[in-house]
DNA sequence: TAGAGTTACGAAAACGATTTCGTTGCATAT
DNA sequence: ATATGCAACGAAATCGTTTTCGTAACTCTA
């Protein structure tokens, strides 16, 4: 590796103008800077980033958590949209990417924020965790500049995607097309299921229309077993719903087994609508009724927002950004009013 | 942060002293090492990682190069898998992961072997990629410690799944539900085609079946069009195949969808094989018959080689390792003999 | 011509660890 | 009593940068 020093020794200068030189730093001559940039190219000389950050406590990497329960959440098809685009926006403004650990198990591992002081990151992006781990918090409230992702800790930056308003759009555009028993089969509590189901009652409300008991149901996410379970039991009802709402897009297609099994139709005989809009929806026939989330546009601002915190850090409060969803249309909600 | 200076001040011994207690070295007495250890602890001593790899030309770092075409491969099902395992090995044996920038848009960005050195990465894992793309040679024989996946060096590490097998015991199994008449819509080409191709061929051949020139077609890989296009074209032959093969799961799909279309049923009236055993394949009726390529081991063997080669750097030339995967028998392959 | 101001550069400390090479003190062997 | 060996520790150099501060040379003004 040439350093340096080597160049300092090619141009006859000293380290320090070397630097400076390379920095572009304004006491140093025309002349000087040109040569030491000359050389510095030809020798292919690269900075050390290790010796850089340890002077500058500026590592130019940023931490990022990503653990599903079991799985990480690499193999989510709504987080890896999210974690690929949040790459590019870091990348483009000349940050790097490198996992926090997760792996809970091992005896003598780090906690995420000594890993984050471990490795020095500027900052780290929080997402598809359990944000009442108590390790969350620690790394929240550490004053590490962080953001998270569809979930908002007071005073601190956040991404959410809308989604009050994507749940409000999907019931409004299943309402439009005539539906009135509308059922819900909703995800495992948390910070996104709560908006969702609120927002649905308050939609369903907004409409005039009253929602039985029997229509909200429970299934994990991306659990096609359970949602197939709920289905059946929608199905066998006196009066059954004539819409099924998914937790998401994944498990959407354990109700589309049950209900073909049954010998029903889709949408001719039971319209169904998940949630995301994941990549497969659009290429299986029916396509998917979804709200598409902006995957996007919220890693994108989520880099943005980490980063400009980072280099430009300011003591007030942080505020959360909304990112708006849209439904795509689909073919699986039959338009009951044609 | 609390540095070595710190405990050594508040054990009364020197910053060298404690850095070997810490380390655990012989030349200290099991005393001091006691103390320092519960001291470091008590102050919530970590070490300084970028401090340390300065030092050590150590980083426990190791660099990942995932870049599809247009997109990264975070957001490709097979390769999101072997991530994510690699990640699980990696971290078991106390490494981080970073991405290697990909985006090749920007104009002073570095080259990856550069992006190496630049980080100090002990070594790269190298998925996903354009194996012909000249900064990727120069990575792989820079020689830094390096793992590509699905592609083999010359005298260079790699973990390959098996596709010559794997093709084989596809065709071996549709063989033996009594097809005769196969097509296969091959991807574009790359090593993986390649193998996957001439095992088609080779195993038909074995089997005493000739294979049409018509029959073998050609679409991207993830491609729901273009697959779509030519199984109609497959279909529209005057003697057309009762079994197609798909590049992969995902195009298949697009097989499907043009197969329904045309009112045929699957697998009554065609059969159909995909390749990689993604998982909304088996949750989708009927479940896809493919061939399930063993992600987990996959990268979990690339991150113990690839570690076995940066902790013990030896001379001789570097072998390739096969995963074998498993034909996952789904339902969209008729028996013809029964 | 003396003083002030500017420009261009270098010496040296610092970041936080590791490592080499002494040095000291003590026990054992001769 | 002298030599030898070992155990336990520290001083200092080092890794490759950045940054502060000092200084030399030069220009300009009065």
């Amino acid at each position: 590796m040439v350093s340096l020093k080597d160049i300092a020794k090619a141009c006859n200068v000293s380290p320090a103008t070397v630097s400076k030189a390379l920095n572009d730093q304004s006491d140093v001559s025309e002349e000087t800077k040109a040569l030491v940039c000359s050389v510095a190219k030809k020798m292919g000389y690269f900075p050390n980033s290790m010796a850089r950050a340890l002077k500058t406590n500026r590592t130019n990497n940023i931490g990022v958590l990503f653990v599903d329960e079991a799985r990480s959440g690499l193999t989510h098809d709504y987080f890896s949209y999210v974690l690929d685009s949040f790459k590019r926006g870091a990348e483009a403004k000349g940050y790097d990417i490198t996992f926090i650990n997760s792996d809970k198990s091992n005896p003598n591992r780090m906690t995420y924020l000594e890993h984050c002081k471990y490795r020095g990151f500027d900052g780290a992006l929080i997402a598809c965790v359990d944000f009442y781990d108590p390790e969350i918090s620690e790394l929240v409230n550490s004053g590490l500049p962080v953001i998270t992702i569809d979930h908002a800790f007071f005073g601190h930056s956040a991404v959410l995607s809308d989604n009050v308003r994507g749940m409000r759009d999907l019931v409004t555009f299943v309402v439009n097309n005539g539906h009135r028993r509308i059922a819900y089969i909703h995800g495992l509590p948390s910070a996104v299921t709560n908006s969702r189901l609120s927002s649905f009652y308050k939609t369903m409300d907004d409409f005039g229309i009253s929602v039985p008991d029997e229509y909200i149901r429970e299934a994990p996410y991306r659990d096609t077993k359970i949602a197939a379970l709920e289905t059946e039991k929608l199905l066998e009802l006196d009066v059954p719903p004539t819409c099924i709402f998914y937790p998401d897009d994944f498990s959407c297609f354990g109700g589309v087994n049950v209900i073909k099994e049954k010998g029903l139709r889709i949408p001719e005989d039971i319209s169904i609508v998940g949630y995301d809009g994941i990549r497969i929806g659009r290429h299986i026939e029916p396509q998917l009724t979804t709200l598409r989330q902006d995957t996007a546009s919220i890693g994108l601002t989520a880099a943005e927002k980490l980063i400009d915190r980072i280099e430009h850090p300011r003591t007030t409060i942080e505020e959360q950004t909304m990112i708006e969803g849209t439904v795509f249309a689909g073919k699986t909600v039959k338009n009951l009013k044609a």
